[in-house]
DNA sequence: TAGACGACTAAACAGCGTTCAATCATACTG
DNA sequence: CAGTATGATTGAACGCTGTTTAGTCGTCTA
């Protein structure tokens, strides 16, 4: 019989449909203005049925999240392509920082809300999002191999730098933190150049990154330089 | 008589414990943990008597703010001194990045948040802030006089741009996006200095900043470059 | 057809920010 | 000193929140 099957995917429809009606409204209002009873009301379902859907209002942004980084890498696969390996590292980055603006509310959850404790503690194990990072150390890679940068640059090391870096114009343009006339996407873009520049410099670097967003494992392992 | 002066002088007093009820829940227990009723449990007071206080709750955050411009303001001060002005440019940043963590929840308040519209919409209104930048930027022409940047550098451009880069590593500190065993202080430190040596560099910017904050104003007014 | 199972709901709990009528203590006035 | 006015303070309530629980209802199985 089917019958299994229809109930299961009547199940995974309801579910949808709550992720549905909580990302409408996140989207379209901010995070702050979600709750399980506006949930309820726009899928015609009482606020109760959701917890045998979800466990926890949590776990619905975490699900969110999830969404979040599969768009993310969705954008940042989309500025795959120039010519220049050095050109579409800037892409890359470039792309975080639209994405940032493009989903204001995803970039909040995903990288600033301390509010979704799930979010933070399984940071490492969004595959996505380590996915995503060895592809961007990928491109570093080759941009070293290309002469952008010097030899001596650890991937994993610039990855973190630029990300850091470019989180910082990212936030201050999603919280409203710069005056009314003042353009973020400048900012962004100054302190993209920038870092890439500081980087193409050759300044010596101390961070040591975890070792699982390796682009190509190295025999020895990850052998961070001093700074 | 000097009764109106003591009532004055009771009125801020429970005023300012009202603050400290509130300033003390808000660092041990952090943000979310702050509400009218244990503020008022703390104080004994019953909730309602904070209203005649503190219009709103935001009121009370924002009153944390402004304390938090203040405590930043002293730190940044603090780290005034060093005999080398490149050196002392880089003591302010890394004094700012400091408080991030040191001053946690103030940071995250002053910075990061978007629940308190208030510090928001006036973020121009924040003298200490304005005058924090003034004395920066300061420094960074002194940076530039002393030619460890280029002569055509823009201090107020500077300035964003170091602002911006160094927010990441704060961002992503006090919400723990970092793998665990990852050095923030670290990444910080390698942000600052390849922001450091990307504006020596002579990177191209385009960013325009807010007129407010020139350190000292030109006869003919901010004539930002372009990038 | 009877029973079991699972989806769903109404109602409640404890918390939240905020408001308001009522109370109480104090200071001023006659 | 008595009476009044003033302003601080409170208890109770409103409407909101996330979540839990007991009970209902419909559908599938035996």
């Amino acid at each position: 019989m089917g019958i299994k099957e229809r109930q299961d995917r009547e199940r995974l429809a309801v579910r949808e449909s709550i992720l549905t009606a909580a990302r409408d409204l996140f989207v379209a209002e901010g995070y702050a203005q979600v709750s399980i009873r506006k949930i309820a009301e726009r899928i015609e379902y009482s606020p109760a049925a959701i917890y045998s859907y979800y466990p926890s209002k949590d776990d619905i942004f975490f699900a969110l999240a999830i969404e979040g980084f599969r768009r993310l890498d969705d954008t940042i696969r989309a500025s795959e392509g120039a010519p220049d390996p050095f050109i579409e590292l800037r892409d890359s980055w470039w792309a975080f920082y639209q994405f940032s603006k493009d989903h204001r509310e995803f970039f909040h959850l995903m990288f600033v809300d301390r509010s979704v404790p799930a979010i933070t503690e399984q940071w490492q194990g969004f595959d996505l999002l380590q996915q995503m990072m060895t592809r961007v150390a990928g491109r570093i890679q080759r941009s070293i191999d290309a002469g952008r940068f010097p030899a001596s640059l650890n991937p994993d090391v610039a990855l973190h730098v630029l990300w850091a870096a470019l989180t910082g114009p990212a936030v201050l343009g999603c919280t409203c933190r710069l005056a009314p006339g003042e353009d973020c996407d400048a900012l962004a873009r100054d302190v993209l150049d920038t870092t890439l520049a500081g980087l193409a410099a050759g300044t010596p670097l101390s961070f040591v990154p975890f070792p699982v967003c390796t682009p190509v494992a190295s025999p020895t392992g990850v052998v961070p330089h001093e700074g």
